[in-house]
DNA sequence: TTTACATTTGCAACAATGTCGCAATTATAT
DNA sequence: ATATAATTGCGACATTGTTGCAAATGTAAA
């Protein structure tokens, strides 16, 4: 239920194809391509139906891209507004949500003024280091 | 002379060729991508070609990429190895490094271990900002 | 400075990702 | 149940990432 909830607290039209990514994503908890998540439909769509389904959701704000160097864009769920980090792993290759660590105390320089921000670490992640 | 002597001290081949997009990349302050960079070619080349030296030169250190979504990898001159800020502007897209905003004073969940870290920050940059 | 060898370049191709118009299909409100 | 608004699937094409290979160029050694 919490898929369609969701999607109709984000007034968007209710779906199958969304209901069924967005259900993908909560169960997630590393960020997903376009490819991750045809990789993950049981019932296979239309690149371009799932492209714009992720940039719809990141339009309303129910995702955010997490830009990674060697891969295309990973979508995660939005959680806090607040501003966190996203670690990805070279070994297993996920990017997930540090959402517990924050960033604090840095200042931008004079008239900049920041939108939003993506922090990411690179390196091992606590599965794949043993 | 600057070019030519960074690539002798990364042990590379002197070829016009990088020493032309070298050259560029210490005349600018802004992160570029393989197109960028062509456009500001006075001699054109091969996008493979430019393709390879951004690898090489990410490889060998000299440049590290920022990863930007919605355009292609840019790349920016590796300054000191700390921890620094890139900023994004959304009104003439350019993305720079802002080196004296450092970052500190976050810690890593037990298990995870960090190789290098990416911090962008998008916005308006002080030059757009009026 | 010429030769022999190692590397890089340009070209051609192709894979992956991002993007859009349009007609057919599906959701919503009435 | 219908009219209307929005979404989907398809086809196409643009951009970016990537590689093999032969020709051109850089380097080191003679």
């Amino acid at each position: 239920m919490k898929a369609k909830e969701l999607l109709d607290n984000y007034n968007l039209y209710i779906t199958e194809g969304r209901v069924n990514i967005l259900d993908i994503f909560l169960k997630s908890n590393v960020g997903l391509s376009e490819k991750d998540i045809q990789d993950r439909l049981s019932k296979k769509s239309d690149r371009a139906t799932i492209y714009r389904t992720l940039k719809v959701f990141k339009e309303t704000g129910i995702v955010h891209p997490v830009s990674a160097e060697g891969s295309a864009t990973k979508y995660v769920l939005k959680k806090e507004p607040q501003e966190h980090l996203h670690f990805k792993c070279t070994k297993c290759r996920n990017i997930s949500c540090l959402a517990d660590i924050q960033i604090s105390g840095y200042e931008l320089p004079q008239g900049y003024k920041k939108i939003e921000s993506n922090f990411l670490i690179i390196g091992i992640c606590n599965e794949c280091n043993n």
